[in-house]
DNA sequence: TAATATAGGACTGTTAAAGTCTGATTTATG
DNA sequence: CATAAATCAGACTTTAACAGTCCTATATTA
């Protein structure tokens, strides 16, 4: 319960290890999969997804890899809960979309009360950066 | 991702719906799953277990139901998650068990980071009382 | 041109959450 | 004292999200 997917936490693994070497180190998804014992494939859709919204640059052919873009100060535990989940850390399902999206419409009355709970997770999520958990 | 489970959300619900009227007052399962549209089985199963800490008392037989056993502001997010869930809300698997328990075990380098954020997650819960979603 | 890397889509398997069903027990009340 | 209405409890089924795999295309270096 509450717990980050797999994927965040791949992909976490990944940031923090190329955040302790040298800026602009060049890492493939393999020697990273393979450090840490995780599925190789999924490490790979991961690092991709990073790549696509410019938190890692990747480089590709035979001495390609992946690299930090960002400082590890500039991104944080939600943008990467965002980039690989494609959607934000959520306690309900209400605050997914607009009013209407609650399935208990009028009746909900945990709606407002949540929204204290959210704000302070992502209060956490937005403070925590990848600089944080080398 | 990082939602609550239905079973904590009926639940608060619930507890929510007791606490605004009358200490003592009784509500069967029936008419609280009727009154917020929630699976009656499932709301019955929830309560049954917050019966079973303590948390409402229940009164069995025809003019049976449940009621409040302790003060809102004595129930806390986190003790209805545990009741409920029968296990705390975590962030990774790591911090279930013992230290042995992670399964990268030696290469887990997220462990000591994140629990930061288990920590800043627990005071969350924890703080939080059935009082303040009323 | 061969080897090695990323890119990306489709697919399958696994598991936890959600929901349902059945029957037993308790108790107020007509 | 029989009945109805409620909790109690466990087994079961269904569903959906997550995790993982597979295959092929493309890019790049040597």
């Amino acid at each position: 319960m509450l717990q980050l997917s797999k994927k965040v936490e791949y992909g976490l693994i990944a940031l923090r290890h190329m955040a302790m070497k040298p800026m602009g180190q060049v890492f493939t998804a393999k020697e990273l999969a393979k450090e840490y014992d995780m599925p190789y494939d999924l490490l790979a859709k991961v690092l991709q997804k990073l790549a696509r919204h410019g938190i890692v640059a990747s480089l590709q052919g035979v001495r390609g890899g992946y690299a930090l873009a960002k400082k590890p100060t500039e991104v944080t535990v939600s943008l990467i809960i965002r980039v690989i989940e494609e959607e934000r850390p959520m306690v309900a399902e209400c605050y997914t979309d607009g009013p209407a999206s609650c399935y208990l419409f009028g009746n909900c009355t945990i709606r407002k009360p949540l929204g204290k709970l959210q704000r302070n997770l992502n209060v956490l999520f937005d403070t925590m950066t990848v600089q944080e958990i080398v």
